[in-house]
DNA sequence: ATTTACTCTATCGACTTAATCGACTTATCA
DNA sequence: TGATAAGTCGATTAAGTCGATAGAGTAAAT
């Protein structure tokens, strides 16, 4: 299950994909408009902020804007951001890779060949789908599952 | 990431498939051999009972047997059982429906587009993966990702 | 100077995870 | 029949995570 946060976080870039792309939104109207706790998307958006996925502007007329391109951003980065790896087990992630603490051997582990599948299949969709993607309903990816 | 549960509970179905198939294996001979702390797999392997993976004997020369053969127990079964539904949304669970507490209307829903597709791909893999696939090293699941 | 709005750190309570304890029950065998 | 081997089971713990809230601080605009 991913977090409520990572739910949360692109909900919101969403909603900024939507909004006109000059006009800062207001972190209050997305909170509104998302049903998201004002405070908690405060932290989300500077998380989002500091990742280089949105700006800010401060003071009257403020709010954040998308930093880039809707067909850029996409699921697995933001869910890496908020939620770390997307890897099953710490020994399959690309991104954070460390061994399982009691394992003996990685090559003869049988529980890692499956979840290598599981890691693949995941990591595929997620980094293939982006919040344009999920705006226009389209899906990157066609996934086929053949019998071995 | 799956739970060290979880990990805990496969390695120990992979090695009561690995035993003799009617000699009782001792639960502390499962924790030496795997590194499992030992009260901690008991708690397990009652588990993995109570749902009719496995049997046990108890007194002398007690143990536990595996119930069903190792082609029949599936790692998407052993995954629900231990760390619960496999949907990364409660809203895309087969197993375990139920709304997000927020989801205004599920059909809308961008995010819930995306992760079907993950969804769909974890549940093909472990629901089709078994506990002899694994020993054997044998993937039952060839996976072919096409772009849109 | 005042208002508006983002920034940042700290804290909270509820829950979960991984693990441990200890008393109990059942079966075997001498 | 009683000693011993082994699984049963509920309670407890310590640490960590999750979702959320609080509040003081800073920057920008008028």
């Amino acid at each position: 299950m991913i977090s409520q946060k990572a739910k949360y976080a692109l909900r919101a870039l969403i909603a900024l994909a939507q909004a006109a792309p000059e006009e800062p939104t207001l972190i209050s109207d997305i909170a509104d408009q998302q049903d998201i706790p004002r405070k908690f998307l405060e932290q989300i958006l500077l998380d989002l902020k500091h990742r280089g996925l949105v700006m800010s502007r401060r003071g009257k007329a403020g709010g954040y804007l998308l930093l880039r391109p809707p067909e850029e951003i996409t699921f697995g980065e933001v869910l890496r951001l908020i939620d770390g790896p997307l890897a099953p087990l710490p020994c399959l992630s690309k991104t954070a890779y460390h061994r399982c603490a009691d394992c003996k051997s990685e090559k003869d582990c049988h529980i890692r060949r499956v979840f290598a599948d599981v890691a693949d299949a995941t990591r595929t969709v997620l980094d293939r789908a982006t919040i344009a993607d999920a705006i226009s309903g389209h899906s990157a990816t066609r996934i086929v599952f053949e019998l071995n």
